[in-house]
RNA sequence: GGGUAGGUACCGAAGCGGUCAAACGGGGCAGACUGUAAAUCUGCUGGCUAUGCCUUCAGAGGUUCGAAUCCUCUCCUGCCCA
């Protein structure tokens, strides 16, 4: 392939890429360029939003180039405050080391193993004396930290900004100059992280990288950036079923987004929005699950909520000898789906109808069910019923 | 270090001695309607063995019949000054 084809492809679907005529000159050397993504395993699991950017990293992978993916053992205990409204929390070595073994296994559901070079920037950051770290420092200014528009937030807002935070660009991209990367890849929300970086190189007699920015994909809710600690997310490691259900879930608008990000393609207008859901879900569990396993979730969220199968599997509960309402709904949320619903939710869950047993309402909050409710379907809401034993 | 304003439920924000489990907004959850969409309407939103009981208004003490509200000390944050 030649350089301008694979300029091509490479940049397809990018948000920003400072810039391609540099890309351009790079791949023309013909040699194989070290594409960088770094992580911070503050959350274990890998979502869909992460997929979009280790997507094109197996992309450069598929290419031939080399794939440089960096945990971030070391800044993670630090946590980049980007587009963060509030200080994170900092996380235990501990802690970042399990999170990171899951992580980079999610990650190789993407890309190849063999083919990726990994790396811990603890191994350089936790060797370096307070004096090479006055050095970084002093490459960047004071002004230009402030100009980004998380920090400037916070502060006209009268919320703290802590000094170790501004340490985070500085650390990626000092990690630029330890990998020698060609590339950097992330979210948008990365280009100033990722612009420190190329400072970093040519401050140390090196090309500057070239910055490659991916849009950030909108979790369920629509709004908001698909993250772990927002509860919008689509993990990769999640079960078809409820990766198909959580598809179904978001909005026509979010639909589309969704499309364009993950599948690279435009949606089929001509089919009903719901279709054209399901095949948006089909394809996102095939991805990770396998094409089998996309069509029983399918066919599983069919006969669930669409034809209203009474023959669907549904999580089996056994009550044993309890029947009063509250608390056999309470151990149906805990035991079928393993969400705790305080007392005062169920009651108002039964209040309002929201429990049924073959579509007879159960609205006293004292209420008891029948004796017999061998095999039955205990309605919890709308998305949720168990089988009763 | 000095001055000053503050720390209230998931978030923002009222309350400034009893009628406060705490207004209001956002978010969230549920019901109706639907396509597990959007919009709209309605209800709920500390916990419980629930006409009552228990734990909350940064923390610890104290005053009072009674405190989120008053006093003392501690911790934390903003702003101004140095």
């Amino acid at each position: 392939m030649s350089p301008k084809e694979q300029l091509e492809q490479l940049t397809h679907g990018t948000a920003t890429v400072l810039s391609e005529k540099e890309l351009l000159t790079k791949l023309e050397k013909g040699n194989p360029l070290r594409a960088k993504l770094g992580v911070d395993p503050t959350a274990p699991d890998i979502h869909l939003g992460h997929t979009v950017v280790l997507e094109k990293l197996r992309q450069f992978q598929i290419f031939g180039h080399q794939a440089v993916l960096i945990i971030g053992d070391f800044t993670a205990t630090v946590g980049d405050p980007t587009g963060r409204s509030s200080t994170r929390p900092s996380l235990t070595r501990e802690e970042v080391l399990a999170n990171a073994e899951t992580y980079t296994d999610q990650a190789f559901k993407i890309l190849d193993r063999e083919l990726t070079e990994v790396v811990y920037n603890g191994d350089w950051f936790r060797k370096m004396s307070y004096e090479e770290v006055l050095k970084l420092n002093a490459r960047v200014t004071m002004q230009q930290m402030l100009q980004r528009e998380d920090f400037k937030t916070r502060l006209d807002g009268a919320k703290e900004v802590r000094l170790h935070e501004i340490q985070y660009p500085i650390m990626q991209g000092w990690d630029s100059v330890e990998v020698r990367s060609d590339v950097e890849l992330g979210g948008t929300d990365q280009l100033f992280n990722i612009l420190v970086g190329r400072d970093m190189q040519k401050s140390e007699g090196m090309e500057a990288q070239v910055a490659m920015c991916l849009p950030i994909l909108e979790g369920t809710d629509g709004v908001k950036k698909m993250s772990k600690s927002y509860g919008n997310y689509v993990g990769v490691d999640e079960d078809p079923d409820q990766m198909f259900g959580k598809t179904m879930s978001v909005s026509d608008d979010l639909m589309d987004r969704w499309y364009t990000l993950l599948l690279g393609q435009e949606r089929n207008e001509t089919l009903h929005p719901m279709e054209a859901k399901k095949q948006l879900a089909f394809s996102i569990v095939a991805r990770y699950h396998g094409e089998k396993k996309a069509k029983e979730a399918r066919a599983d969220f069919e006969s669930k909520f669409v034809k209203n199968d009474d023959e669907a599997v549904w999580p089996e509960v056994d009550l044993g000898d309890e029947r009063r309402l509250i608390a056999s709904v309470s151990t149906a949320f805990l035991e079928g789906y393993d969400v705790k619903r305080s007392g005062g939710e169920i009651r108002q869950l039964i209040m309002q109808g929201a429990v049924q047993i073959d579509g007879e309402k159960f609205t006293d909050v004292k209420g008891i069910l029948p004796q017999d409710v061998n095999g039955k379907l205990l309605r919890l809401d709308k998305k949720r019923r168990v089988r009763l034993l």
